[in-house]
DNA sequence: ATTAATGATACCATATTAGTATCATTTGTC
DNA sequence: GACAAATGATACTAATATGGTATCATTAAT
């Protein structure tokens, strides 16, 4: 079970090498550098540019480069991306059985557990491991 | 993407349930109260009686309850049995690519804000929920 | 003996994740 | 302008995890 998946993962890693190197990079010199197939690269990539965090060059000589700072992009916008809604727990039990969300105990527990979370990987950015 | 999976999740709610009454409970009891289907519902009972959390008692007037105190029985126990390691982020990268794991950022700032999480749901016991 | 319970096990359905394949489009270079 | 090198778009496939079902065996109270 894991909390981050391999396309947020991987985002991050290309997004921390874009972040380093300030040219244009290309698919194939991420590809090289971590090993990841580059089909699915390449989608990660196309994803990032269609949510405005990388910008893309066509043709020779082209490739990707951060459309925002650094400092803008936190890990969780990314996972945001790449997973949808992230939540520890949802309720999993029909209304008619448990009317009282406010008062689950198990719930408000780890709604606390999940706001701590998501402020720290709101202040993990990309700008934070470069 | 979830962080607690619904076998986890009933487990919990069912153990809190049985807890309470200091009887034995059979399935069915449970299954009318917490809205699950029976026969996932039995799984997740024998799952826990193998693994010592429940003991059951055959035959007519059977069920289950409690082999050890609602203290010791934590949340993040729960999640191991049903979901085995749990872990924020392994490193999806090869060896050959990222051999420094010691090293890399992104681990060390997800390893603290997993340690947090483990320590609180570890604190999260069936008393402390009942 | 019958019935009401759990034990064990194998199977199935669905959703998510991970990855592939293909063709279209753009752009720099000769 | 032709060509090559890059991304854009989109549809498909594979693997895995999750959420169940189904069935028969076993035990124990009445």
């Amino acid at each position: 079970m894991k909390l981050i998946t391999r396309n947020s993962d991987y985002a991050l890693r290309a997004l921390c090498y874009i972040s380093k190197h300030k040219t244009v990079v290309a698919v194939d010199e991420l590809v090289k550098k971590l090993g990841v197939p580059r089909p699915f690269m390449r989608k990660i990539l196309q994803k990032l540019n269609k949510r405005n965090i990388l910008e893309s060059f066509k043709g020779q000589g082209g490739g990707f480069k951060l459309k925002v700072s650094a400092e803008e992009i936190s890990i969780i916008k990314i996972m945001h991306i790449f997973q949808g809604q992230v939540e520890l727990n949802g309720c999993f039990l029909k209304k008619a059985v448990c009317p009282n969300r406010g008062k689950c105990a198990l719930r408000k527990k780890l709604r606390l557990i999940e706001e701590n979370v998501f402020k720290q990987l709101k202040d993990i950015t990309i700008a934070s491991l470069v």
